[in-house]
DNA sequence: CGGGTGACTCGAC
DNA sequence: CGTCGAGCCACCC
């Protein structure tokens, strides 16, 4: 499955995926976003799934990526069966000082970081 | 070529 | 409150 993803040689999707992940990289640590807000800051508001996909191959990269800083539009940690561990994303969490709380990000709407406002593009 | 799937979201009802 | 359907699009079968 994901070695089929990684075997596309003349990937047009490139463009779309290395923009999440630039964006992803740019989350400040301590901070969360949503799959939406970086679809919408890439211009395409309803691929949000897109981003989700991207995030699902970031494994490949050699660069760190913070995709655990990315979550759902309400703060649940979604993506936590997609790391190594069960409670991988949740520990990444609160080693940051996010505190995490039955796989939600407590006081998410004060630690939101919205790509499309902060870089102000 | 078409159908199913998904780390999602929003609006109806 | 919740559930549901539709949009979205890369990828797989």
């Amino acid at each position: 499955m994901v070695k089929n993803l990684l075997r596309n040689p003349d990937n047009s999707r490139s463009n779309f995926f290395d923009r999440v992940y630039e964006v992803t990289r740019l989350i400040p640590v301590g901070r969360v976003t949503t799959y939406g807000a970086i679809a919408r800051y890439l211009g395409s508001a309803k691929s949000s799934r897109m981003v989700g996909w991207a995030l699902n191959g970031c494994h490949h990269l050699d660069e760190f990526l913070p995709a655990h800083r990315v979550v759902n539009r309400v703060g649940l940690l979604s993506g936590r069966q997609h790391f190594p561990g069960e409670d991988t994303m949740e520990q990444l969490l609160e080693a940051e000082g996010v505190e995490v709380l039955n796989s939600k990000v407590v006081e998410f709407e004060k630690l939101f970081w919205d790509p499309s406002k902060e870089l102000m593009i």
